[in-house]
DNA sequence: GTGGCATAACTGGTAAGTCCAGTAAAAGTT
DNA sequence: AACTTTTACTGGACTTACCAGTTATGCCAC
């Protein structure tokens, strides 16, 4: 009933072919960052047409796993969590009726948490970049609008790539697209705003370098929040549900 | 560039017709749950040949936005999280065991909140489903494992969807094809483990019934750190990676 | 009329052959 | 030895044809 495979009923030739395929990969005959044999050789080799083969290519490429291009072999590609990642954005447009609201709870949940770790497990070089974009925040604050929702959405990604798990990073890229577009709203024609931003960005900076977890957790909180409830008492997201945010 | 482009440089006709049709889903000129045309028509419609359609048409297949079988026009589907959770069975031999922790800290950030927020949000049809999922857990608790991993997802998954946010359940969905593979290995001939789990469940239950939101997160952080610190501190990881994926 | 059944008109699945256009290595030239 | 040209790959795309399920059509018996 659950279809999780993509195989189904194992009745078409591409999809058993994608399977073996795929055991290829796992079993390590066909390692990662190599290239795989050709197509005419694939198709001898299972006994089955090209346009099968093909099929089955097509398949691995829609999922990120094989990297091709013309004239030169497909190559098995670095399997990490970025395509997952990639697919994100699929899904909530897909899924439709998302409003930015859930999209921030979400962060909420992620953030605070990555404030959290990040503060336990940065480096000095997370230290040291998370400062430069601080700096260039700060620039930029004053400066383009547009520039400074980026780096706003860097800053984010990057306390979440000093927790060291590179999922968090990856659903903090994939929710980004969502994010930066309301903050646009939001700070556009309201330049305190910005500025009181910068003030959170610098706190949970100082939290996550002095390692003070439980503080960078709470800045963060209060951060989003804020922002998010900017949002909702303003009507630039079909507010509803009055969702109690408190942590 | 942009995450959201599983097509690269959309040079080949077959990249830029997968962006034309998704755009056909997204805009609904292709409602979810109906079927679109066939092959034959695609070819004239968008002027290529039926090779380019079908590869288009296989990679839509892959990543189940389209749901197709012989003899029948193909239907698109309602995309949901299934498409992300196959993948990471295959993440995880490609890239190493560190992603069943990492996956695990992700779960434990988002459903440490969705605890919470369900404890707030809760409907009586959420308790009253809770409930009848939590018995039914019970009983499988003494009989057929698969049963009870899969009963132990509906449970988490439906306080997700307590929430009132969609996009809650839809992560865990995603992560929880994963995690539920790992957590059949953990639980086979260890009955003890899922008694403890199940005092888990009941004393999240409770704690989101009295709407105790800091009770309910709290239990839920015991339940999953027990649960991760089982993975990781046994060797299970790498059994898991010497299994192949297809069922 | 209506029910059941064979047929015809769809659908997707697969095959073989052909050609084009990039790529990279082999062969030639300087 | 360094550069350029050729050649033998590679994937990309098309055409035609046929097979195999599915569904709708329509006929015939009741």
């Amino acid at each position: 009933m659950k279809a999780t495979d993509v195989t189904q009923k194992s009745s078409s030739i591409s999809r058993q072919l994608f399977d073996k395929m795929l055991q290829r990969i796992h079993t390590g005959q066909w390692p990662v960052g190599k290239s795989i044999p050709g197509e005419r050789v694939l198709m001898t080799e299972f006994g089955v047409s090209r346009i099968s083969v093909r099929e089955t290519l097509s398949m691995l490429r829609a999922l990120g796993i094989l990297d091709t291009s013309h004239g030169r072999r497909s190559v098995v590609r670095k399997m990490n969590a970025e395509i997952v990642g990639r697919l994100f954005p699929l899904l909530l447009t897909l899924e439709g009726e998302q409003t930015y609201e859930h999209v921030f709870e979400v962060r909420l949940a992620i953030e605070s948490r990555t404030a959290y770790m990040a503060a336990l497990n940065r480096s000095q070089d997370d230290v040291a970049e998370l400062s430069q974009l601080l700096e260039l925040l700060r620039k930029q604050t004053q400066e383009t609008l547009e520039d400074s929702v980026k780096t706003d959405l860097r800053f984010h990604i990057r306390i979440a790539q000093a927790t060291g798990n590179p999922i968090f990073p990856l659903l903090l890229d994939a929710l980004g697209g969502f994010v930066t577009y309301v903050q646009e709203l939001s700070c556009r024609g309201n330049p305190d705003r910005r500025t009181r931003a910068m003030q959170y960005h610098e706190a949970i900076f100082e939290a996550i370098r002095d390692q003070d977890a439980e503080h960078a957790r709470g800045e963060m909180e209060s951060h989003l929040r804020s922002s998010a409830g900017r949002f909702l008492s303003e009507g630039l997201i079909k507010a509803a549900r009055a969702t109690p945010l408190t942590g």
